[in-house]
DNA sequence: CGACGGCTAAACACTG
DNA sequence: TCAGTGTTTAGCCGTC
């Protein structure tokens, strides 16, 4: 039940060929059958690999190829990677996206503009496209990530990294989590899946101990960005519930992504020898599974940002819309360091707080479904606090998902007409994105990387 | 120095 | 019975 329902919200029946058709639906106009997305030429595509690694570093990532999927023990191949883009996004408006359009207008415009944000934009959303049917057909290196070429990349990347490959990754496991959950088409994941995913993306945990997977059971449970979500009817295979995050939470998640600490430098991290050379080292992010830079973080987090922003317009009264990038207290970056790690800012709550009008959440509407969760959320104490801790939300056991948390910012407008009375705001989402891919660029200034500090410095186990 | 975030370990209960 | 899952507690470390 709560699988199927899932699989309807987020737009597809996950079966037979899944990746295929449901990336077809979410790129086609359903109306004209027209493409959304112009993909670019696979000339194009060559000329980006030599110019820029950074679709390698969102190939894992965005858009691993289905034969990978099929080849992870955890990770169920129903996941494509365009679904992230568009997934829970009706397809008129990802047609409607403006992001759609200036993509098709930038792919034919030739623009070799290494810092232009369409040519930036148009390698995202290709590499977004790196999971679904182009990716399968396409020789093209960019998208065989992990098929033919991708193993040459996958082992490219490998021997740069060398030891790196068994470092430990520079994110949080609520990051980790937070990454698998959205990497789902459906949003939610078993643990079973999760550990498939991090296992996949990050093989230093093939070889630690067992204890991360503790960790991250851990961090679900009580990590408020995390929300279980049974199974009900829908369980097919084992125990366990699906875990999601917390749409409420998405936002601090991001900002968590975004602003993680890393490691400022590695080894294997080549210095880029093409003009883009800021992407270089974006390579080897999630192949490796450790050793970023900070500019790899914000691949990553440009990444979730665009998966959840432009031609995925974010409905602010819509919980399942990840984030909007348009509303500057919903994806708010602070520059004070100190709420780096106050992921609790308000301003989220007041911005993402689901509310009650606005249930339509893959989560909620879940719940409102049938497959209460029956839990609520626990009192998490490690991860995102929320300033609006109700005794409710403290409650465990309340099973009212829906009406959990407090809402502190209601959505006046009904999910439907808040999404298009949104639309406005699209090109400020274009720019926050276009941000974040500047960021990605390497074109910020004063990267202090040196203040940030490898968290995983410390070394694995003994510790105690 | 304290608060906080994060990680790890362990114990326990529940479930398939 | 056992393994997987979920929850809780405790302690430690690093950062601010």
């Amino acid at each position: 039940m709560a699988n199927e329902q899932l699989r309807e919200e987020v737009g597809g029946d996950e079966n037979e060929t899944g990746s295929s058709q449901t990336l077809s639906r979410n790129l086609n106009n359903p109306q004209t059958q027209e493409p959304l997305l112009q993909l670019p030429s696979l000339n194009d595509c060559e000329k980006y690999q030599q110019t820029t690694d950074v679709l390698d570093l969102m190939g894992p990532i965005i858009g691993m190829s289905p034969d990978k999927k099929a080849e992870s023990p955890g990770v169920v191949g129903e996941r494509t990677g365009l679904r992230g883009v568009c997934g829970t996004l009706p397809e008129a408006e990802c047609a409607a996206s403006p992001l759609a359009t200036s993509l098709d207008r930038s792919s034919s415009s030739g623009d070799e503009e290494l810092t232009n944000l369409n040519w930036l934009h148009e390698n995202l959303l290709q590499n977004f496209t790196l999971g679904g049917p182009e990716a399968q057909s396409s020789p093209s290196p960019l998208f065989d990530i992990e098929g033919t070429n991708g193993a040459s990349v996958i082992s490219s990347a490998t021997a740069h990294a060398g030891e790196s490959v068994k470092s430990k990754p520079p994110f949080s496991f609520s990051l980790l989590i937070y990454m698998a959950i959205e990497q789902s088409p459906s949003k939610s994941l078993p643990v079973k899946d999760i550990y498939g995913w991090i296992l996949e993306h990050f093989p230093y945990f093939s070889s630690a101990p067992t204890g991360w997977k503790n960790s991250v059971r851990h961090n679900l449970s009580l990590n408020k960005c995390f929300r279980k979500v049974e199974r009900s009817l829908g369980k097919v295979n084992g125990k366990g519930s699906l875990w999601c995050v917390d749409p409420e939470y998405r936002p601090n998640l991001i900002q968590a992504l975004k602003k993680q600490h890393f490691p400022t430098a590695h080894s294997f991290c080549t210095p880029p020898a093409s003009p883009p050379s800021a992407f270089s080292p974006a390579r080897h992010l999630f192949l490796q599974g450790c050793s970023l830079k900070e500019s790899d973080i914000d691949a990553a987090t440009a990444m979730m940002l665009l998966n959840s922003a432009p031609g995925h317009h974010s409905d602010p009264c819509d919980p399942d819309s990840p984030i909007d990038l348009s509303r500057p207290d919903s994806v708010l970056v602070s520059s004070d360091p100190k709420q780096d790690h106050n992921y609790s800012s308000s301003s989220f709550q007041r911005c993402s707080s689901r509310s009650s009008s606005s249930s339509s959440s893959s989560l909620s509407s879940l719940d409102e479904a049938g497959c209460e969760s029956g839990q609520g959320r626990r009192a998490g104490s490690e991860g995102f606090h929320s300033d609006e801790d109700s005794e409710e939300e403290r409650n465990p056991r309340l099973p009212s998902l829906p009406v959990r948390r407090p809402l502190t910012v209601k959505c006046p407008l009904p999910v439907k007409r808040a999404r298009h009375e949104c639309k406005p705001e699209l090109d400020e989402e274009l720019k926050e994105a276009a941000g974040s891919l500047l960021h990605l660029a390497g074109i910020r200034s004063g990267l202090d990387l040196s203040k940030r500090t490898a968290k995983s410095k410390k070394p694995e186990k003994h510790r105690k």
